[in-house]
DNA sequence: CCCACTTTGTGCGTGCTTTCACAAGCGCGT
DNA sequence: ACGCGCTTGTGAAAGCACGCACAAAGTGGG
């Protein structure tokens, strides 16, 4: 693992690459836990379940950590990795809601196991604030600004109900955060220069649905009740 | 066994387009709360967060439902997005791993909502199986197919421990669902035809990592906001 | 009827993404 | 030293997605 921080990496990884980085990141994990010292493209690309071709264009954006005709070496891959994506510091993660899903993630341990610790624990109903969840109190949502701060909280996480997510977010906007991460389905406006990401799981039923239907037209698979319509 | 088909698109709806419907619709649904017959594809792209082009232009793939000068009829533009998305009909689902995550997605009322009813709820814990959580009790999953099968399930929720997922969504693929939502963190193998979709908060905190990095990086300009709210 | 105005639907240029295909590089055995 | 087999890194091509800009199509007022 030695230590290799300067920048022949073209500038600018492609978004489509930065979302795969963790995939492969997690592949070469299981590989490190294995203990196997070095893999393939081909091999690392069925293990990520992408095209060999496009991991390495992908990792090429890295810089050249390969060695031709052996593959790359795992420890140093996943270092790399790591270091590009940021998971060499740790993140300060703060939860706004603490209902379901919010206790959920609090209670969730593959978080805090790269990088990520959760620092703050925020809900406005009283029965709710002063309670403890994965070791953090939680606070009053009212004394967010505060508790964001000072916690040093860098990524805010939203799961309130929709009709709060707005507000919270630009709250923890003029705390300072710029990175949100939005469970509630709506779509939030906040200012330029923040990162906004959304998991909406109504959404990707609704995608699954689509191609069950489009799956079910077009093979005599059994349909529950669709309308017999066409499109005009 | 394939990882991923390579992309049976038939001529038909973009996956991109597809994947935004699911926004059109919500945005839609609020519209028609507040009774408004009809809207344009400008405020319906503000209200989506998006360009009005893209809007008009995935719109256009379902049909031609707008009338130039005026617009759409947000009530007739929402039976035509949930045809096409299979909303007309009702889908089953079945969530396997009744863990913190499982019981936060079981009692989400959001699903049942929009066309998607939970048929089944599968655990292995004998601590679990027998609790009734939202309305259904908590079956074990070595009977996994019966329960599946005899609830005429259609999409596969997968809430387990990553080291089970894969076995699980095989026994779901095995019981004839062609579905599957995957919220462990592993890339799941199905065979062809089998449509998986992931939900990874861990990559998704990765993701906003590696932005907040790069903003605080090499690039020492301080975002100001100003007040221009930015949909996203 | 005509004209001014609004808004849709889409042709087209631009840039990003994926995939193929292969030369160049590396290790190993002889 | 040399050739062979394996694997990377990357040009080039093909495929998509996005968004501008505008003609076509509709509304409403005079
Ligand atoms: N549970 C799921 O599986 C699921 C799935 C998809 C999306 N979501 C979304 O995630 C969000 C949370 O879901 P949930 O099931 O945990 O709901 P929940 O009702 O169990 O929890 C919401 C929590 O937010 C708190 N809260 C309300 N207003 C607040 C405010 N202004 N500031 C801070 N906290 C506030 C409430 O006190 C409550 O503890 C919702 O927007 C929901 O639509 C949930
Ligand atoms: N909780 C989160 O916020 C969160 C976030 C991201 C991903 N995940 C992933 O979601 C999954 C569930 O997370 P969780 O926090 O609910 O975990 P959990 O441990 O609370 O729940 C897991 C449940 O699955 C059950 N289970 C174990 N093996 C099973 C099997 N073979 N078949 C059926 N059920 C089985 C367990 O009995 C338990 O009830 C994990 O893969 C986790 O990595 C969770």
């Amino acid at each position: 693992m030695t230590n290799r921080p300067p920048r022949p990496r073209g500038r600018g990884i492609p978004d489509a690459t930065v979302a795969r980085l963790p995939v492969y990141l997690r592949a070469l994990q299981a590989l490190q836990d294995r203990e196997t010292p070095t893999v393939s493209s081909e091999a690392l690309a069925a293990a990520a379940g992408v095209n060999s071709a496009k991991l390495r264009k992908d990792l090429s954006h890295l810089g050249s950590y390969g060695t031709r005709g052996v593959g790359y070496e795992v420890e140093y891959l996943v270092y790399q990795i790591s270091r590009e994506l940021g998971l060499t510091q740790d993140w300060s993660v703060a939860i706004a809601g603490i209902g379901n899903l919010g206790r959920a993630l609090a209670d969730y341990g593959g978080f805090g196991s790269r990088g990520f610790r959760i620092a703050a624990l925020l809900d406005a109903d009283p029965a709710v604030v002063g309670r403890t969840v994965a070791a953090v109190e939680v606070g009053h949502i009212d004394r967010l600004e505060e508790i964001v701060r000072s916690a040093g909280v860098s990524i805010g996480v939203i799961a309130t109900p929709a009709a709060s997510a707005q507000d919270v977010a630009l709250r923890f906007v003029e705390a300072g955060v710029t990175s949100i991460l939005n469970f509630a389905p709506v779509v939030l406006s906040v200012p330029e220069g923040v990162d906004v990401r959304k998991v909406d799981l109504s959404i990707e039923l609704q995608i699954l649905a689509f191609h069950a239907q489009r799956r079910a037209d077009g093979d005599g698979r059994r349909p529950v009740g669709g309308t017999g319509l066409e499109p005009v």
